[in-house]
DNA sequence: GTATATTTTATGCATTCGTTCGAATAAGGG
DNA sequence: CCCTTATTCGAACGAATGCATAAAATATAC
Protein backbone atom coordinates (compact mmCIF):
# COMPACT_ATOMS: atom_id res chain seq x y z
CA UNK A 1 0.00 0.00 0.00
CA UNK A 2 1.60 3.36 -1.05
CA UNK A 3 0.76 5.23 2.53
CA UNK A 4 3.34 8.19 1.04
CA UNK A 5 0.76 9.83 -0.94
CA UNK A 6 1.41 13.68 -0.97
CA UNK A 7 -0.90 15.82 0.84
CA UNK A 8 -2.56 16.83 -2.67
CA UNK A 9 -3.31 13.20 -3.70
CA UNK A 10 -4.97 12.18 -0.61
CA UNK A 11 -5.87 8.52 -0.92
CA UNK A 12 -10.25 8.05 0.06
CA UNK A 13 -9.28 6.55 3.06
CA UNK A 14 -7.54 9.07 4.45
CA UNK A 15 -10.40 11.73 3.08
CA UNK A 16 -12.81 9.75 4.86
CA UNK A 17 -11.00 10.34 8.10
CA UNK A 18 -10.23 13.21 8.06
CA UNK A 19 -14.42 14.52 6.83
CA UNK A 20 -15.22 11.93 10.13
CA UNK A 21 -13.35 13.49 12.42
CA UNK A 22 -14.48 16.98 10.94
CA UNK A 23 -17.91 16.21 10.94
CA UNK A 24 -18.13 13.89 14.36
CA UNK A 25 -16.61 16.98 16.10
CA UNK A 26 -19.22 19.19 14.96
CA UNK A 27 -22.77 17.41 15.03
CA UNK A 28 -22.15 14.19 17.09
CA UNK A 29 -21.97 10.42 16.77
CA UNK A 30 -25.20 10.06 15.73
CA UNK A 31 -25.81 13.72 14.29
CA UNK A 32 -23.64 12.78 11.34
CA UNK A 33 -24.32 9.62 8.49
CA UNK A 34 -21.79 8.16 6.85
CA UNK A 35 -23.45 9.84 3.93
CA UNK A 36 -22.93 12.39 5.03
CA UNK A 37 -19.06 11.83 5.69
CA UNK A 38 -18.57 10.50 2.28
CA UNK A 39 -20.25 13.64 0.55
CA UNK A 40 -17.88 15.58 2.59
CA UNK A 41 -14.75 13.78 1.58
CA UNK A 42 -16.37 13.37 -1.75
CA UNK A 43 -16.41 9.53 -2.40
CA UNK A 44 -18.54 7.08 -2.24
CA UNK A 45 -20.21 6.47 0.86
CA UNK A 46 -19.79 2.09 0.82
CA UNK A 47 -15.82 2.88 1.38
CA UNK A 48 -16.60 3.12 5.25
CA UNK A 49 -17.65 -0.72 5.08
CA UNK A 50 -14.93 -1.13 3.02
CA UNK A 51 -12.14 0.31 5.19
CA UNK A 52 -13.35 0.28 8.35
CA UNK A 53 -16.05 -2.19 8.38
CA UNK A 54 -18.70 0.76 9.21
CA UNK A 55 -19.58 3.50 11.27
CA UNK A 56 -18.39 2.60 14.26
CA UNK A 57 -14.93 1.13 12.70
CA UNK A 58 -14.67 4.71 11.53
CA UNK A 59 -15.24 6.34 14.79
CA UNK A 60 -12.89 4.11 16.08
CA UNK A 61 -10.08 4.80 13.96
CA UNK A 62 -10.77 8.51 14.11
CA UNK A 63 -10.34 8.58 18.21
CA UNK A 64 -7.41 6.09 18.58
CA UNK A 65 -5.51 7.77 15.82
CA UNK A 66 -6.25 11.40 17.59
CA UNK A 67 -5.81 9.99 20.86
CA UNK A 68 -2.19 8.74 19.99
CA UNK A 69 -0.90 12.02 19.27
CA UNK A 70 -2.43 13.74 21.50
CA UNK A 71 -0.65 11.31 24.29
CA UNK A 72 2.76 11.04 22.00
CA UNK A 73 2.56 15.15 22.24
CA UNK A 74 2.19 14.94 26.15
CA UNK A 75 5.19 12.48 26.83
CA UNK A 76 7.03 14.62 24.77
CA UNK A 77 6.37 17.91 26.70
CA UNK A 78 6.69 15.85 30.08
CA UNK A 79 10.21 14.42 28.33
CA UNK A 80 11.69 17.94 27.39
CA UNK A 81 10.62 19.21 31.00
CA UNK A 82 12.35 16.35 32.65
CA UNK A 83 15.66 16.53 30.74
CA UNK A 84 18.33 15.45 33.03
CA UNK A 85 16.53 13.60 35.43
CA UNK A 86 15.32 16.82 36.72
CA UNK A 87 11.92 16.73 38.02
CA UNK A 88 9.37 18.98 36.43
CA UNK A 89 7.52 21.65 38.23
CA UNK A 90 3.98 21.74 39.18
CA UNK A 91 3.38 24.31 36.17
CA UNK A 92 5.45 22.75 34.04
CA UNK A 93 3.28 19.54 34.39
CA UNK A 94 0.21 20.80 33.97
CA UNK A 95 1.78 22.57 30.79
CA UNK A 96 2.94 19.49 29.63
CA UNK A 97 -0.44 18.08 30.12
CA UNK A 98 -2.79 20.78 28.85
CA UNK A 99 -1.20 22.75 25.98
CA UNK A 100 -1.65 19.95 23.47
CA UNK A 101 -5.28 19.45 24.09
CA UNK A 102 -5.94 23.36 23.67
CA UNK A 103 -4.10 23.29 20.55
CA UNK A 104 -4.20 20.49 18.76
CA UNK A 105 -4.83 22.14 15.99
CA UNK A 106 -0.98 21.20 14.98
CA UNK A 107 -2.53 18.02 12.18
CA UNK A 108 -5.80 18.78 11.82
CA UNK A 109 -7.09 22.29 10.08
CA UNK A 110 -7.73 24.85 13.29
CA UNK A 111 -10.44 22.39 14.84
CA UNK A 112 -9.93 21.18 18.31
CA UNK A 113 -11.38 17.90 17.44
CA UNK A 114 -10.18 15.51 19.92
CA UNK A 115 -12.13 16.84 22.89
CA UNK A 116 -14.95 17.82 20.85
CA UNK A 117 -14.81 14.05 19.99
CA UNK A 118 -14.21 12.48 23.80
CA UNK A 119 -17.19 14.65 25.15
CA UNK A 120 -19.26 13.60 22.55
CA UNK A 121 -18.40 10.12 22.97
CA UNK A 122 -19.27 10.76 27.02
CA UNK A 123 -22.29 12.32 25.98
CA UNK A 124 -24.21 9.46 23.78
CA UNK A 125 -22.69 7.09 26.38
CA UNK A 126 -22.20 4.14 23.76
CA UNK A 127 -20.27 1.07 25.21
CA UNK A 128 -17.57 0.53 22.65
CA UNK A 129 -16.54 4.16 22.95
CA UNK A 130 -16.22 4.08 26.56
CA UNK A 131 -13.87 1.10 26.36
CA UNK A 132 -11.97 3.32 24.06
CA UNK A 133 -11.69 6.22 26.10
CA UNK A 134 -10.07 3.69 28.85
CA UNK A 135 -7.62 1.84 26.62
CA UNK A 136 -6.20 5.29 25.35
CA UNK A 137 -6.50 7.72 28.32
CA UNK A 138 -5.85 6.10 31.13
CA UNK A 139 -2.15 5.29 30.16
CA UNK A 140 -1.43 8.93 29.63
CA UNK A 141 -3.57 9.83 32.88
CA UNK A 142 -1.46 7.75 35.29
CA UNK A 143 1.82 8.70 34.27
CA UNK A 144 0.41 12.71 35.00
CA UNK A 145 -1.08 11.50 37.92
CA UNK A 146 2.15 10.10 39.35
CA UNK A 147 4.50 13.40 38.08
CA UNK A 148 1.59 15.47 39.63
CA UNK A 149 1.69 13.74 42.91
CA UNK A 150 5.46 13.96 43.22
CA UNK A 151 5.06 18.00 42.92
CA UNK A 152 2.37 17.83 45.63
CA UNK A 153 3.95 15.20 48.20
CA UNK A 154 1.47 16.86 51.29
CA UNK A 155 -1.62 15.04 49.15
CA UNK A 156 -2.76 12.08 49.17
CA UNK A 157 -3.01 9.75 46.57
CA UNK A 158 -6.99 10.27 46.67
CA UNK A 159 -6.61 14.45 46.68
CA UNK A 160 -4.29 14.35 43.60
CA UNK A 161 -6.56 12.23 41.48
CA UNK A 162 -9.32 14.43 42.90
CA UNK A 163 -7.60 17.35 41.59
CA UNK A 164 -7.11 15.24 38.07
CA UNK A 165 -10.08 14.94 37.41
CA UNK A 166 -11.12 18.84 38.15
CA UNK A 167 -8.80 19.52 35.67
CA UNK A 168 -9.75 16.97 32.55
CA UNK A 169 -12.91 19.30 33.35
CA UNK A 170 -11.66 22.25 32.90
CA UNK A 171 -9.90 21.03 29.62
CA UNK A 172 -13.14 19.47 28.13
CA UNK A 173 -15.65 22.55 29.03
CA UNK A 174 -12.67 24.89 27.53
CA UNK A 175 -12.75 22.93 24.17
CA UNK A 176 -16.22 21.82 23.91
CA UNK A 177 -18.04 24.56 24.97
CA UNK A 178 -16.22 27.91 24.94
CA UNK A 179 -19.66 29.48 23.65
CA UNK A 180 -21.12 31.09 26.94
CA UNK A 181 -18.11 32.71 28.24
CA UNK A 182 -17.28 34.33 25.41
CA UNK A 183 -20.95 35.61 25.25
CA UNK A 184 -20.76 36.64 29.10
CA UNK A 185 -17.82 38.89 28.43
CA UNK A 186 -18.67 39.77 25.13
CA UNK A 187 -16.03 38.67 23.39
CA UNK A 188 -13.12 39.15 25.37
CA UNK A 189 -12.56 36.02 27.01
CA UNK A 190 -11.78 33.56 24.26
CA UNK A 191 -11.74 29.91 25.21
CA UNK A 192 -10.42 29.19 21.58
CA UNK A 193 -7.44 31.16 22.01
CA UNK A 194 -4.94 28.88 23.61
CA UNK A 195 -2.27 31.47 24.93
CA UNK A 196 -4.74 32.60 26.46
CA UNK A 197 -6.48 30.45 27.92
CA UNK A 198 -3.35 28.79 29.32
CA UNK A 199 -2.46 31.96 30.98
CA UNK A 200 -6.04 31.74 32.99
CA UNK A 201 -5.88 28.37 33.59
CA UNK A 202 -2.10 27.43 34.17
CA UNK A 203 -2.53 29.73 37.78
CA UNK A 204 -6.05 29.11 38.69
CA UNK A 205 -4.82 25.20 38.60
CA UNK A 206 -1.56 25.63 40.53
CA UNK A 207 -3.62 27.43 43.27
CA UNK A 208 -5.97 24.78 43.33
CA UNK A 209 -3.43 21.62 43.48
CA UNK A 210 -1.59 23.50 46.06
CA UNK A 211 -3.97 23.71 48.47
CA UNK A 212 -4.16 21.91 51.57
CA UNK A 213 -5.10 18.49 51.96
CA UNK A 214 -8.94 17.81 51.86
CA UNK A 215 -8.55 14.19 52.58
CA UNK A 216 -9.95 12.23 55.18
CA UNK A 217 -7.45 12.74 57.61
CA UNK A 218 -8.16 16.38 57.57
CA UNK A 219 -11.98 16.40 57.93
CA UNK A 220 -11.41 17.58 61.83
CA UNK A 221 -13.71 20.12 62.04
CA UNK A 222 -10.88 22.77 62.88
CA UNK A 223 -12.35 26.07 62.71
CA UNK A 224 -8.86 28.03 60.86
CA UNK A 225 -9.47 27.40 57.49
CA UNK A 226 -5.53 27.20 56.46
CA UNK A 227 -5.33 24.66 58.83
CA UNK A 228 -1.63 23.19 58.16
CA UNK A 229 -0.70 19.60 57.25
CA UNK A 230 -2.37 16.86 59.37
CA UNK A 231 0.27 14.26 59.85
CA UNK A 232 -1.78 11.30 60.41
CA UNK B 1 -53.97 -1.96 27.76
CA UNK B 2 -55.36 -0.20 30.89
CA UNK B 3 -52.49 0.98 33.00
CA UNK B 4 -52.08 -1.05 35.93
CA UNK B 5 -52.46 1.18 39.13
CA UNK B 6 -49.22 3.26 39.96
CA UNK B 7 -48.34 4.67 43.02
CA UNK B 8 -48.99 7.99 42.72
CA UNK B 9 -51.71 9.56 39.26
CA UNK B 10 -49.46 10.51 37.07
CA UNK B 11 -50.67 11.96 33.96
CA UNK B 12 -49.62 10.62 30.84
CA UNK B 13 -47.87 14.21 29.83
CA UNK B 14 -46.06 13.71 33.31
CA UNK B 15 -44.74 10.36 32.23
CA UNK B 16 -43.75 11.18 29.24
CA UNK B 17 -41.26 13.69 30.36
CA UNK B 18 -39.73 11.69 33.10
CA UNK B 19 -38.83 9.33 30.79
CA UNK B 20 -37.73 11.74 28.11
CA UNK B 21 -35.51 13.39 30.69
CA UNK B 22 -34.06 9.65 31.95
CA UNK B 23 -33.39 8.81 28.28
CA UNK B 24 -31.99 11.87 26.94
CA UNK B 25 -29.24 12.10 29.43
CA UNK B 26 -28.38 8.62 29.21
CA UNK B 27 -28.29 8.22 25.58
CA UNK B 28 -28.05 11.36 24.26
CA UNK B 29 -30.99 13.31 21.67
CA UNK B 30 -29.95 11.81 18.59
CA UNK B 31 -29.32 8.36 20.49
CA UNK B 32 -33.22 7.83 21.63
CA UNK B 33 -36.21 7.62 19.55
CA UNK B 34 -39.93 8.91 20.31
CA UNK B 35 -40.86 5.64 20.61
CA UNK B 36 -38.09 4.65 23.10
CA UNK B 37 -39.44 7.38 25.34
CA UNK B 38 -43.08 6.78 24.77
CA UNK B 39 -42.39 2.91 25.93
CA UNK B 40 -40.41 3.85 28.62
CA UNK B 41 -43.27 6.00 30.13
CA UNK B 42 -45.78 3.08 29.07
CA UNK B 43 -48.09 5.70 26.62
CA UNK B 44 -48.88 6.05 23.07
CA UNK B 45 -45.87 7.27 21.26
CA UNK B 46 -47.76 9.98 19.58
CA UNK B 47 -48.78 11.81 22.71
CA UNK B 48 -45.54 13.46 22.29
CA UNK B 49 -47.08 15.26 19.06
CA UNK B 50 -49.93 15.73 21.40
CA UNK B 51 -48.42 17.09 23.75
CA UNK B 52 -45.33 19.01 22.98
CA UNK B 53 -45.44 19.52 19.23
CA UNK B 54 -42.77 17.15 18.44
CA UNK B 55 -39.46 15.62 19.92
CA UNK B 56 -37.61 19.45 20.03
CA UNK B 57 -40.50 20.76 22.18
CA UNK B 58 -40.27 17.47 24.54
CA UNK B 59 -36.86 18.37 25.23
CA UNK B 60 -37.61 21.96 25.71
CA UNK B 61 -39.45 21.19 27.82
CA UNK B 62 -37.55 19.15 29.80
CA UNK B 63 -34.81 21.40 29.57
CA UNK B 64 -36.61 24.99 30.79
CA UNK B 65 -38.39 22.87 33.49
CA UNK B 66 -35.18 21.29 35.27
CA UNK B 67 -33.22 24.86 34.48
CA UNK B 68 -35.58 26.06 36.35
CA UNK B 69 -35.54 24.11 39.39
CA UNK B 70 -31.43 24.26 38.98
CA UNK B 71 -31.79 28.18 38.58
CA UNK B 72 -34.22 28.22 42.12
CA UNK B 73 -32.25 26.02 43.93
CA UNK B 74 -28.93 28.06 43.59
CA UNK B 75 -30.55 31.32 44.09
CA UNK B 76 -32.32 30.55 47.81
CA UNK B 77 -28.90 28.98 48.94
CA UNK B 78 -27.29 32.47 48.02
CA UNK B 79 -30.00 34.31 49.25
CA UNK B 80 -30.00 32.23 52.69
CA UNK B 81 -26.43 33.06 52.54
CA UNK B 82 -27.15 36.76 51.85
CA UNK B 83 -29.47 37.01 54.67
CA UNK B 84 -29.26 40.06 57.04
CA UNK B 85 -27.63 42.15 54.00
CA UNK B 86 -24.14 39.97 55.32
CA UNK B 87 -22.05 39.69 52.03
CA UNK B 88 -21.57 35.72 51.23
CA UNK B 89 -17.75 34.79 51.41
CA UNK B 90 -16.38 32.97 48.48
CA UNK B 91 -16.97 29.66 49.94
CA UNK B 92 -20.26 30.52 50.11
CA UNK B 93 -21.07 31.71 46.92
CA UNK B 94 -19.53 28.82 45.31
CA UNK B 95 -21.77 26.38 47.69
CA UNK B 96 -24.82 28.06 46.69
CA UNK B 97 -23.82 27.36 42.79
CA UNK B 98 -22.42 24.04 43.67
CA UNK B 99 -24.33 22.25 45.58
CA UNK B 100 -27.76 22.51 43.33
CA UNK B 101 -25.70 21.15 40.59
CA UNK B 102 -23.87 17.74 42.06
CA UNK B 103 -27.56 16.96 43.71
CA UNK B 104 -30.04 17.43 41.77
CA UNK B 105 -31.48 14.07 43.04
CA UNK B 106 -34.05 16.03 44.65
CA UNK B 107 -36.81 16.18 42.50
CA UNK B 108 -35.81 13.14 39.99
CA UNK B 109 -34.65 9.90 41.33
CA UNK B 110 -30.98 9.84 41.78
CA UNK B 111 -30.21 10.69 38.69
CA UNK B 112 -28.19 14.15 38.01
CA UNK B 113 -29.66 14.62 34.78
CA UNK B 114 -29.42 18.15 33.93
CA UNK B 115 -25.73 18.51 33.99
CA UNK B 116 -25.61 15.40 31.30
CA UNK B 117 -28.30 16.69 29.28
CA UNK B 118 -26.47 20.27 29.19
CA UNK B 119 -23.42 18.83 28.21
CA UNK B 120 -25.13 16.77 25.40
CA UNK B 121 -26.99 19.65 23.81
CA UNK B 122 -22.96 21.05 23.95
CA UNK B 123 -21.95 18.09 21.98
CA UNK B 124 -24.37 17.70 19.44
CA UNK B 125 -24.57 21.29 19.44
CA UNK B 126 -28.23 21.89 18.24
CA UNK B 127 -28.90 25.08 17.37
CA UNK B 128 -32.22 25.60 19.30
CA UNK B 129 -31.05 23.92 22.17
CA UNK B 130 -27.82 26.38 22.44
CA UNK B 131 -30.53 29.28 22.59
CA UNK B 132 -32.18 27.58 25.35
CA UNK B 133 -28.87 27.36 27.66
CA UNK B 134 -28.61 30.97 27.16
CA UNK B 135 -32.16 31.91 27.82
CA UNK B 136 -31.74 29.81 31.08
CA UNK B 137 -28.86 29.91 32.37
CA UNK B 138 -27.10 33.55 31.54
CA UNK B 139 -29.31 35.24 34.20
CA UNK B 140 -28.30 33.06 37.06
CA UNK B 141 -24.49 32.86 35.65
CA UNK B 142 -24.40 36.71 35.53
CA UNK B 143 -25.45 37.25 39.28
CA UNK B 144 -22.99 34.50 40.33
CA UNK B 145 -19.98 35.96 38.79
CA UNK B 146 -21.25 39.64 40.26
CA UNK B 147 -21.26 37.54 43.62
CA UNK B 148 -17.49 36.10 43.31
CA UNK B 149 -16.70 39.56 41.92
CA UNK B 150 -17.23 40.55 45.05
CA UNK B 151 -15.49 38.43 47.01
CA UNK B 152 -12.07 38.62 44.98
CA UNK B 153 -11.57 42.57 44.37
CA UNK B 154 -8.27 42.02 43.48
CA UNK B 155 -9.57 40.32 40.32
CA UNK B 156 -10.69 41.58 37.14
CA UNK B 157 -13.88 41.59 35.93
CA UNK B 158 -12.15 38.79 32.76
CA UNK B 159 -10.38 37.14 35.51
CA UNK B 160 -13.29 35.95 37.38
CA UNK B 161 -15.29 34.94 33.80
CA UNK B 162 -12.78 32.62 33.28
CA UNK B 163 -12.63 30.74 36.83
CA UNK B 164 -16.25 30.71 36.54
CA UNK B 165 -15.43 29.25 32.99
CA UNK B 166 -13.55 26.56 35.15
CA UNK B 167 -15.89 26.28 37.73
CA UNK B 168 -18.65 25.26 35.29
CA UNK B 169 -16.03 22.75 33.79
CA UNK B 170 -15.12 20.90 37.21
CA UNK B 171 -19.16 20.74 37.78
CA UNK B 172 -19.97 19.01 33.84
CA UNK B 173 -17.46 16.87 33.73
CA UNK B 174 -18.26 15.50 37.41
CA UNK B 175 -22.05 15.27 36.51
CA UNK B 176 -21.08 13.68 33.11
CA UNK B 177 -20.50 10.29 33.81
CA UNK B 178 -18.75 7.42 36.03
CA UNK B 179 -15.03 8.61 34.81
CA UNK B 180 -11.75 7.01 34.98
CA UNK B 181 -11.13 8.73 38.38
CA UNK B 182 -13.60 6.18 40.20
CA UNK B 183 -11.12 3.25 37.77
CA UNK B 184 -7.82 4.87 38.71
CA UNK B 185 -8.79 5.22 42.63
CA UNK B 186 -9.83 1.42 42.49
CA UNK B 187 -13.54 3.31 43.94
CA UNK B 188 -12.11 5.71 46.47
CA UNK B 189 -12.98 8.66 44.62
CA UNK B 190 -16.07 8.69 43.70
CA UNK B 191 -17.82 11.74 41.75
CA UNK B 192 -21.45 10.10 42.46
CA UNK B 193 -20.85 10.85 45.68
CA UNK B 194 -22.19 14.54 46.09
CA UNK B 195 -20.79 15.27 49.59
CA UNK B 196 -16.94 13.69 48.87
CA UNK B 197 -17.39 15.66 45.90
CA UNK B 198 -18.10 19.33 47.40
CA UNK B 199 -15.41 18.24 50.30
CA UNK B 200 -12.59 18.02 47.51
CA UNK B 201 -13.85 20.55 45.14
CA UNK B 202 -14.67 23.23 47.33
CA UNK B 203 -11.12 23.87 48.58
CA UNK B 204 -9.50 23.61 44.99
CA UNK B 205 -11.78 26.15 43.91
CA UNK B 206 -11.49 28.47 46.50
CA UNK B 207 -8.21 28.21 46.05
CA UNK B 208 -8.01 28.55 42.51
CA UNK B 209 -10.53 31.54 42.41
CA UNK B 210 -8.62 33.58 45.29
CA UNK B 211 -4.81 32.77 43.03
CA UNK B 212 -3.38 36.22 42.19
CA UNK B 213 -4.69 37.90 38.84
CA UNK B 214 -3.55 36.20 35.60
CA UNK B 215 -4.53 39.59 33.51
CA UNK B 216 -1.85 41.14 31.74
CA UNK B 217 -0.44 43.85 33.47
CA UNK B 218 -2.82 43.53 35.98
CA UNK B 219 -4.54 46.25 35.14
CA UNK B 220 -7.64 46.61 37.34
CA UNK B 221 -9.16 49.55 37.64
CA UNK B 222 -10.82 51.16 40.02
CA UNK B 223 -8.07 50.03 42.64
CA UNK B 224 -7.95 51.81 46.37
CA UNK B 225 -11.22 52.18 47.19
CA UNK B 226 -12.98 50.11 44.79
CA UNK B 227 -16.40 50.90 43.99
CA UNK B 228 -18.29 47.25 44.68
CA UNK B 229 -19.94 46.68 41.24
CA UNK B 230 -18.35 46.09 38.43
CA UNK B 231 -18.07 48.24 35.38
CA UNK B 232 -19.56 46.27 32.45
C1' DG C 1 -79.84 10.03 29.41
C1' DT C 2 -77.32 13.03 25.26
C1' DA C 3 -73.81 16.06 23.61
C1' DT C 4 -69.33 18.00 23.68
C1' DA C 5 -64.48 18.17 24.74
C1' DT C 6 -60.36 15.91 25.95
C1' DT C 7 -57.25 12.21 25.95
C1' DT C 8 -55.52 7.89 24.00
C1' DT C 9 -54.82 4.43 20.53
C1' DA C 10 -53.79 2.35 16.17
C1' DT C 11 -52.00 2.84 11.80
C1' DG C 12 -49.79 4.67 7.82
C1' DC C 13 -46.44 7.69 5.43
C1' DA C 14 -42.37 9.65 3.70
C1' DT C 15 -37.81 9.81 4.85
C1' DT C 16 -33.38 8.46 6.35
C1' DC C 17 -30.35 5.30 8.33
C1' DG C 18 -26.21 1.68 8.06
C1' DT C 19 -25.03 -1.87 5.48
C1' DT C 20 -24.55 -5.12 1.65
C1' DC C 21 -23.97 -6.68 -3.06
C1' DG C 22 -22.54 -6.92 -7.74
C1' DA C 23 -20.74 -4.58 -11.35
C1' DA C 24 -17.41 -1.30 -13.17
C1' DT C 25 -12.55 0.74 -13.16
C1' DA C 26 -7.57 0.80 -12.36
C1' DA C 27 -3.03 -1.37 -11.66
C1' DG C 28 0.34 -4.72 -12.35
C1' DG C 29 2.60 -9.15 -13.45
C1' DG C 30 2.71 -13.12 -16.55
C1' DC D 1 -2.92 -9.99 -24.49
C1' DC D 2 -5.28 -12.42 -20.14
C1' DC D 3 -5.59 -12.93 -15.20
C1' DT D 4 -5.51 -11.42 -10.52
C1' DT D 5 -6.09 -8.11 -7.13
C1' DA D 6 -7.41 -3.82 -5.09
C1' DT D 7 -10.41 0.02 -5.25
C1' DT D 8 -14.61 2.62 -6.42
C1' DC D 9 -19.22 3.10 -7.67
C1' DG D 10 -24.34 2.95 -8.08
C1' DA D 11 -28.22 0.82 -6.39
C1' DA D 12 -30.92 -1.35 -3.31
C1' DC D 13 -32.33 -3.63 1.09
C1' DG D 14 -34.56 -3.90 5.60
C1' DA D 15 -35.07 -1.45 9.57
C1' DA D 16 -35.93 2.52 12.13
C1' DT D 17 -37.05 7.28 12.35
C1' DG D 18 -40.31 11.56 13.24
C1' DC D 19 -44.63 12.95 12.29
C1' DA D 20 -49.50 13.26 11.01
C1' DT D 21 -54.21 11.60 11.05
C1' DA D 22 -58.49 9.27 11.95
C1' DA D 23 -60.90 6.60 15.00
C1' DA D 24 -61.77 5.03 19.58
C1' DA D 25 -62.00 5.63 24.47
C1' DT D 26 -62.69 8.47 28.30
C1' DA D 27 -63.96 12.38 30.86
C1' DT D 28 -66.99 16.42 31.53
C1' DA D 29 -71.06 19.21 31.18
C1' DC D 30 -75.78 19.67 30.44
Amino acid sequence: MKSEANQVDQTSREKLMKSAEHLFAERGYDGVSVRDIANDAGVNSALVGYYFGGKEGLLAEVYTQRCGLLRDERAQLLAEYSAGGKTPSLEEVLEAFITPSLESARNGEGRRSLPHIRSILAAENSSLLEKLVAENFDESSKIFVKALGKCLPHLTHEDVLWRFHFLLGTIYYTATGPHRIKALSRGRCDPSDPAATKEELIPFLVAGFTAPSAAKGNKRRGRGRGNGTVKS
